[in-house]
DNA sequence: AATGAATGAGAGTTCATTCAT
DNA sequence: TATGAATGAACTCTCATTCAT
């Protein structure tokens, strides 16, 4: 594989800044996106992204140092999309059920893109070293996301606040990436059982108790 | 040069039958779902597997004739796994909340042996040839259980069981891999959050009738 | 991994237009032939290759995609010197004795580049799929090649020319190799030798009798 | 290929003297035989003779130092088998149509066995250590037989025996090794042309000038 | 003696990355 | 600035050979 690591392997190169550049970078990522989810990380070498770009392997140095670094922002872009959706999800001046839905839409219309790849991009696929950090912010502001989330929608209070953003988070995805391996995004009936799956689940009745023993009768309501 | 013999790049070149072998194979497979969770896809490499296993590069492809055909074991290994506790949920005859925590309690056991393995093996990783074949008919084994493991704990009837199942499926799956990932998975929060995930979702009221309207109302119960 | 992408295993994977690109092929190809020669195919590793052509193994496999290939190509250039070669023995406007002459000298010089690597090349060495197709087409062209010889230059009419051609052909190989392996490529006996061979075969009388009973009569001139 | 030559590699680890040894012995060099021309030197394997031949690895280990030395043995019984033809096609007790006939009928005999084996045999695969004397030695003694046969049916003295031989023994050779990759080595039309080729080439009239000059005239009879 | 699982050097091939043009 | 030929470290896989049983 190689996957030397020479350069501090820094977000980019260069910023683009110019048009054409940034519609340049713009098609590398969207290769690398559409490869991803073909053909999964053995297909995706940095010489196919060039060339599913329409540009050459040099260009493609130019802007990102290393194939990382390339995955790194594929991914951050992804985060960016899902950051919208929670944070409009999250918004308390929309009733309820619409926020339910527009969480559900959101991510259904942002792995709708490109279907398979999200699943590879999140799941698997290595950290670049700036990741480390670029990642982790980016994660932890979804975790954020996913707790105002679940915080704006639960109604009593809970100290499973991290564990429920988390399994919620989980869950949502998990579902999503199913559905989209079975090429089922667009299902009217996938929409309405990703939105019982959030609705029911936030809805469950939680108290402040720390590990209140778990038994039969907590399963009834 | 050796000519390419392609081989049904099958299961395995041969069966281990005697006690010795069949250490040799399990702790190969072992070594590839610990190397797969540890450093992902780009870390497993066949010389890495063997040595992590204690057995030469040679012994290995004495089992299996490439590296894919053995990630496939390891995923059908995981599979049966799976399947055997999606059995255990579907069983009637226990009440209904044991049923759950035994799919939850399984779940996280499954993924307890290697964390982060199975996320990789499933969302990532090709399938090898045999894959196609062997990977979809355990998917569709799978399918069966969770459908089965769907109508057995719904209330009502429901049109959905194909979508349901899927949904469930995806969701558990999702949220114990994302626990897996925080090294949450023995956290007996995650549990009593995981419980109340499937719990919900499956008490949730449904009816037959196909694809009626979502609205604010269907959210209230 | 890679997934394998057989390839037609064809010709090359990019023809080489440039005069650089061409050089370069023609250095591989005539390392090749020199290794082949110099260390029989068990020593015709494709590093040894790109070394001895200066070049890195990177660079030999953006022109072929794998040894069989190479040593097609190899094989291919041969069978094209030999069928000039057999051309200029077959043209009818030169005197009978220039154009055994002509096929001696030729078949010689032919030989002389890499003396050792032909037999290595048409005797042993496994056929790429590909060669299946154009090395038999090259063979099937040889084959004429020879008939049309040895129509030219015999005398009477015989029903024995596919087998008196390939005869022909198999025997001035042969002895040049032969000669070739004892490094006497360049012995004006040698010529000599070979010219009376070819001669005294074509020459030989023959009649369109089919098998004739072989006595101790035929043998007497 | 790894092809370590770690022991003398001398003929044999061990003469075989019991009647069970040296049917095992037979049935190897059988095997390796059948494979070469079968597959090719890149198909001979040492696992596949031994299994070919109804034997263990370790057994054929125990009569063959090393793939080079079980080769070697080979190639020796194919020159044994050879030098006898040539003994017989030098007896000067027989008629000359009968020798030459003794000599063409046993060289179709000898490369019947094993059609395909013998060019790969004799033109390429790597010569042992032990075979620089070996084969040397054999060669040798080919040299001497076909030396001998030479001059026992040319009629006139020549200079040219050394080359005369060898061109003798490489065409007919090379014929019959062409017709056996033809699948005609049983035809009886091959027989009458290659006994006609070594017929007419033996009865050339030679002198003992020395490098007279070749020119036309020298073609007419 | 015979067996065949195990070994590991080394061969074929890929692909991230560079740099001359 | 853009290109893509060239590079070579690293990977997958084979097979000659050994040795415990």
């Amino acid at each position: 594989m190689a996957t030397r690591i020479p350069l501090p392997s820094g977000a980019m190169r260069k910023e683009p800044r110019q048009a054409r550049s940034r519609a340049t970078t713009d098609a590398i990522l969207d290769a690398a996106a559409h490869i991803l989810g073909e053909r999964g990380w053995a297909g995706l070498t940095t010489n196919a992204v060039a060339e599913a770009a329409g540009a050459s392997i040099g260009s493609l140095y130019q802007y990102f140092p290393n194939k990382l670094a390339l995955i790194d922002a594929v991914r951050r872009r992804h985060f960016d999309d899902v950051l919208a959706v929670l944070h409009a999800a999250a918004n308390l001046e929309t009733p309820r059920a619409s926020r339910i839905a527009a969480l559900v839409d959101g991510m259904i219309a942002v792995h709708s893109r490109h279907p398979a790849a999200h699943r590879v991009l999140l799941e698997e696929s290595p950290r670049g070293d700036d990741s480390r950090g670029v990642h982790d912010l980016f994660g932890a502001e979804c975790k954020r996301g996913y707790e105002a989330l679940f915080m704006a929608n639960t109604s009593g209070m809970s100290d499973h606040v991290g564990i429920g953003a988390r399994v919620l988070a989980g869950a949502l995805a998990g579902a999503v990436h199913e559905a989209a391996r079975q090429g089922a995004l667009s299902s009217p009936a996938l929409r309405q059982e990703l939105i019982t799956l959030v609705d029911t689940y936030l809805s469950a009745p939680r108290t402040e108790a720390k590990s209140r023993p778990f038994g039969e009768k907590s399963l009834r309501r």
